[in-house]
DNA sequence: TTAATTAAAATAATCGATTATTTGTATGAG
DNA sequence: CTCATACAAATAATCGATTATTTTAATTAA
């Protein structure tokens, strides 16, 4: 049913090649912010770090750049790609147009196994939802929930468009997951995400492309709130850095 | 003005890095279908044939991969990217629905720089459209109306829009350039752009994404006629291939 | 004849060492 | 003191050889 490979989220490394090995830990590292966005990737560190040598390092760089989580300057190096609110707001933006395109086609075409594969995917990440407020599984809900927006656009026979899909819900993630890093329980999402589906199911297609604007939106709004404070909070202390650097030159 | 890089399609490959050299040829072997939709890339012979070790060869191979240029399955190697109706059908619908986002921001937000390049960027077209007839310069043409294109779009302040954009019509065009590799000229497509380029200088929205969906399709159109016929005579050849087996193995 | 099995060849993936480039630091001239 | 230059250290890019995996071909049994 899904076209969009989830391979790189799960949990165990047994990957094929040591590369992809290495590039699910990194993109794990950088969607937790455990790598922090701009942060530089020095080769010889990481290379220690993971025990592998350059060529499945570099492979594994070059596939996470083109999901755009990290950038590539040649000869200069990699560094976790940076935050921004403009960044943010464009990934936000694309979700909206790009998903709900998907969901129109995947509405017109979805069948039964498409049905049952979006019941199923709702039921899995409706019992974690519960689970949510001990703690512990974060990564399981993580996953069931892109498995879900997934799921919902996984009929509209448009691979490419699926991807970026995917890409997208990555990218905008790894702000959620940062910012909102002590997330207290929200039903919300819950109903959010069954009204989503059983509009689907309808085949109420303005309906579900609206309720999914909605739903986008209210999580992207949740995240530009903390993402405004940190960015000026840096800005603050920028200018505070700068204003010991003059001194210092001054005297 | 231009968010989106361009240097990988210019004739020149004194890039920065062998990687990208190397990048830059297969590319365009790939764009111009000298290296055939679907055929299988052996390392052993890309090594020798441009003289390189594997380590850049497979950095060019995976950043090709990631314009949609290249497959790759792990273990089993790399192929260029097969054609296909359905592939040609969704890179087109794509290419209308994002490019018309694009120009729709871009033609908020642009400013008179804007103007001035858009214009620039025409007359450079217009006057390669001219020369078109007397058959040499087609990298040139392809390069102004990929950056005509670009230029377009490029206020729209929206990176990885651009970006996207950048990806689709290079998948677009390869599907063109392979299928009306004998191309007579065409003054229709010199005026369409012009009367996309005037809409967007008058902000009128509505007008210029019409027309630009109308320069899509008219193009793809061209395109999937003689796709379809391919498709059909690839399937004849394999039925007329499949029954020759079938007698050899019956006597 | 077909299907399963195995050995050999071809091919992809990885490694450790080398080369090229950039970045940081110190020195000296204006 | 500032800017420029040159040197040294750090880092990225590349290479040639090695290891692991897949594909092909040959062989045998059903």
């Amino acid at each position: 049913m899904s076209d969009l490979s989830l391979d790189h989220l799960k949990p165990d490394f047994t990957g094929a090649t040591l590369a992809s090995s290495i590039a699910a830990r990194l993109r794990m590292a950088i969607m937790e912010g455990e790598l922090a966005p701009g942060a530089k990737l020095r080769l010889e560190d990481l290379r220690s770090q993971y025990q592998v040598s350059l060529s499945p390092l570099r492979e594994a760089l070059s596939r996470l750049s083109m999901d755009g989580l990290i950038e590539v300057a040649e000869q200069k190096g990699y560094r976790v790609a940076p935050v921004s609110l403009e960044n943010y707001e464009e990934i936000t933006c694309l979700r909206i147009e790009l998903e709900s395109m998907a969901l129109e086609k995947s509405i017109a075409n979805g069948d039964d196994a498409w049905e049952s594969a979006l019941v199923g995917a709702f039921h899995r990440l409706h019992k974690l939802e519960r689970q949510r407020t001990d703690g512990a599984p974060i990564d399981a809900w993580e996953l069931a929930h892109r498995e879900f927006h997934n799921t919902l656009i996984s009929a509209s026979r448009m691979p490419l468009l699926l991807k970026m899909c995917g890409t997208l819900h990555d990218l905008s993630d790894r702000y959620r997951r940062i910012l909102l890093r002590t997330r207290s329980f929200d039903g919300g999402v819950d109903e959010e995400h069954r009204r989503i589906m059983d509009a689907a199911l309808a085949r109420n297609t303005e309906k579900a492309t609206e309720l999914l604007k909605q739903h986008v939106e209210r999580t992207a709004a949740n995240v530009l709130v903390l993402l405004r404070q940190r960015v000026e909070e840096e800005s603050a202390e920028k200018k505070a850095a700068q204003g010991r650097v003059g001194k210092a030159v001054r005297r």
